[in-house]
DNA sequence: CGACTGGTTGAGTGGTCTCAAGTCCTGTGG
DNA sequence: CCACAGGACTTGAGACCACTCAACCAGTCG
């Protein structure tokens, strides 16, 4: 259905942006080792035994992939599951005349593909980079054939899984019920909860008002005229692409008039 | 937060309206054999051996819940699963100012608590029998202990999760970006699909039309409006909350104006 | 009968979208 | 260095979709 340009994979970055990639005669070194990555890293697959992580990584992936590019399509095969490692992401569906919705903006260690934890015959939806990152790919077989045999994981999925959903849940909750002023002062307080402020105090993410628009539901314009607004009444500051957050409070009443409060993210199972 | 009215547990139904449940005595005969319910449905718990399914259901409780009653409350502690295992059910969460979003509508077989599938401190759903219904409580000690025990089951699992997230994201997609009478049309068909057509060729369900603005996420006039309009149209034929569809090529280009289909259910695994 | 629930219709309002014009910013090439 | 092009952003005007409020109807129950 849909094609996959060859941008997606090409990828040569001019130079290396990450400390850890240090180019070896033009090309970067790719592979991290896994399993010091296991026990950096608190992920899906903290608690596979080293054999395990073996058979787990035995095709393993690491690709980098620069701004605005692609990192699977929405209606394609299936060939494994994709791991954020460093960067951000947004992960997003296409919808009526192409337009596109956000489900969910990832940041490091995030998986990008939840349905894919399950069998299903293709992508549901696609990622690209919203800014570099680096991308771990695991191969479907390999995934099976560690699942199949690790009890401990597929506990592990299903906890992730349950709590993806529930998020989603409460999206359709919000999506329905919420007007947009009330959805883009949530999504200002979610945006700076995941991906916490830089040294000015700004929300560490650098997002395009459209980006924005498709994360709320909304159009651009509107977007523009709330974050105006909000703006005008000092509860943010902004400054291109950077927003800060003045009144949190005040936001917070914004987003949630009746008095509730931010869902916990991934800490309350 | 929320308080449990007495009437969820009672139920002492007037009379038996099942023929599977012959009253005795004055007391209805509550419990089916799980054994025999296995090989019948395909449930979740199809795979399970014999012993897992003692264990499953050593504590299993099986209600019946007339029309309009709760069978559980967002928001309290989650004591086990709850399969419906004959009638209709709404599962919805509160919104603002206490609005209902209905999530889903269970049909016979359905499993109502996703989320508990992982563990979680509290409902984040209410359930509330729009039909007369049966439901099996499976305690969720008992469910813990079968799932860390069989790997079989966690992998069914985390195919059902995994459906139920990828319909929780489309359902995220469609709020976000059609009109309600896009919606409503799309409802429509789902709710044919779902529940089939009865002697008539009506809808097999009976839901006020509150109840289908609060699955669509829009208000109640509103809701009368189009239908009104699909009527005029000729696309349905309304009797009460009776609904026929009568022209449903007409009606899915007014679901799907991209000529794109109504998702699969559960045979896109 | 009155009370109540569910449904319907109308009028008016307002939130949000679309379209259009124009500004700001950034990277590129001369 | 400047000019320029293109993308991102902003603002205004007008239209329209959907919401709210209010009135009213039909059926049911006590």
């Amino acid at each position: 259905m849909q094609t996959v340009p060859s941008t997606a994979l090409e990828a040569p970055p001019r130079r290396c942006f990450f400390h850890s990639f240090v180019p070896v005669k033009g090309k970067v070194q790719p592979y991290t080792d896994c399993l010091e990555c296991r026990s950096r890293c608190k992920s899906i697959f903290s608690d596979l035994t080293d054999e395990e992580m073996n058979v787990l990584c035995a095709h393993k992936g690491e690709n980098i992939y620069r701004k605005g590019q692609t990192i699977f399509y929405e209606g394609t095969r299936p060939t494994g599951l994709y791991i954020l490692r460093k960067g951000k992401v947004k992960v997003f569906k296409k919808g009526l005349w192409g337009r596109e919705q956000i489900v969910r903006l990832a940041k490091e260690g995030d998986l990008l593909t939840y349905r894919a934890l399950g069998s299903v015959s293709h992508y549901v939806v696609s990622a690209e980079a919203i800014e570099d990152s680096v991308v771990c790919f695991i191969d479907m077989e390999d995934y099976r054939k560690v699942l199949k045999g690790s009890h401990g994981l597929a506990l592990r999925v299903i906890q992730i899984l349950a709590q993806a959903f529930d998020r989603a849940e409460n999206a359709i909750r919000d999506l329905s019920q919420k007007s947009v002023r009330q959805r883009l002062a949530e999504t200002l307080l979610q945006l700076r909860r995941q991906y916490d402020v830089d040294e000015d105090g700004a929300i560490a993410v650098r997002m395009t008002r459209e980006d924005l628009a498709n994360v709320v539901g909304t159009a651009v314009e509107t977007v523009v005229r709330f974050l105006s607004e909000f703006k005008g009444k000092k509860m943010i500051a902004v400054r291109g692409q950077k927003i800060s957050i003045l009144d949190e409070e005040r936001l917070q009443r914004t987003a949630f008039p009746d008095g509730t409060r931010l869902p916990e993210g991934c800490s309350s199972e």
